[in-house]
DNA sequence: AGTAATCCCTGGCAGC
DNA sequence: TGCTGCCAGGGATTAC
């Protein structure tokens, strides 16, 4: 589940294999993926267009061109891989025995690989994507300010944007339990489960406490928390779960430092009491009963 | 308006 | 062995 260090990581490395790359065509397998404006007009739009900056708002990467915006979403399972023309594929994708995790460095169109820009210069970019959350967007290059698009996204971690004030602002009257509104992106863009419960963790914080109930104290800590846990996720190229991998087809190495996530029943490295997992929103949530009570 | 529930989708795995 | 059923989860949509 790729969050805000996952993308980032994803977008530093492409931003070195594709800008300055023109499209020569884009073959899309699976309509679904393009939600706007049509497979057929994404297509007539990016036709010779030339990558010229990747940018990144939340989980959300942007891919600039003279005259469009390409808007990516990997939902769950999205992966974005450079395909070299003087390299050789990998044979078969390479199954983690624990983790399920397929990897190629780089491999062929198999089937969810659902788009392939081609450059003009031979090489190619795929998009795969297992369980099909993915969206991408196209919008004419004036248009996608108008649209607002990301705007409905909340305070943006690592500007000037995410500070202490606006985090104030932001968590005033809500009565949600905590963990959902981290999950909201419109609360702080680029937070998923796995950094929220990191960040609950970090902060001292029970999952289930309500937004509103938490003291200043408490608050100034899930505000340096959040923080903390995305810039320790970018330090370590992100966290490989199941389906993480970057443009090269590599993993991340967070999954090694997690504190809660996924170790139901695992001692807690700070007190040994056993890592407790509850559902809430639909979610898993993980969380150390001694370290972060219930009010 | 704010919040909660539903749906999408596949691969991996437990259980029989 | 092979089948069934369940689970993971981001966000758009719908319902309240």
């Amino acid at each position: 589940m790729p969050e805000l260090p996952e993308v980032e990581t994803i977008r530093r490395r492409l931003e070195e294999k594709v800008i300055g790359r023109r499209i020569e065509r884009a073959v899309v397998r699976l309509g679904k993926i393009i939600i706007h404006p049509s497979t057929r007009e994404f297509q007539r739009a990016v036709r010779g267009e030339q990558i010229q900056g990747i940018k990144r708002r939340g989980k959300y990467l942007i891919f600039e061109t003279p005259k469009t915006r390409i808007v990516v979403h990997l939902g769950m399972t999205g992966q974005l891989t450079f395909w070299d023309k003087n390299r050789a594929d990998d044979r078969e994708f390479q199954v983690h025995p624990l983790t399920g995790l397929q990897r190629a460095r780089q491999h062929s169109v198999d089937k969810h690989t659902h788009i392939t820009l081609f450059f003009r210069d031979g090489n190619a970019l795929h998009y795969r994507d297992i369980r099909q959350f993915g969206k991408w967007r196209l919008y004419r290059r004036g248009e996608f300010e108008k649209s607002g698009f990301l705007d409905r996204l909340g305070l943006e971690p690592f500007t000037p944007g995410y500070c202490w004030n606006a985090f104030q602002l932001q968590l005033e009257g809500r009565h949600r339990c905590v963990k959902t509104l981290l999950l909201d992106q419109a609360f702080v863009a680029g937070v998923g489960n796995i950094y929220a419960d990191e960040a609950l963790f970090e902060a001292r914080i029970h999952p289930e406490a309500p937004a509103s109930s938490l003291s200043q104290g408490e608050q100034k800590r899930l505000f340096h928390a959040i923080l903390r846990v995305l810039e320790r996720g970018l330090e370590n190229n992100g966290t490989t779960i199941r389906d993480f991998v970057d443009p090269d087809g590599e993993e991340g190495g967070n999954q090694e430092f997690l504190q809660v996530y996924g170790r139901k029943g695992d001692n807690c490295l700070h007190c040994g009491t056993a890592i407790q997992r509850v559902v809430i929103s639909q979610r898993s949530s993980h969380f150390c009963p001694h370290c972060q009570p219930a009010q």
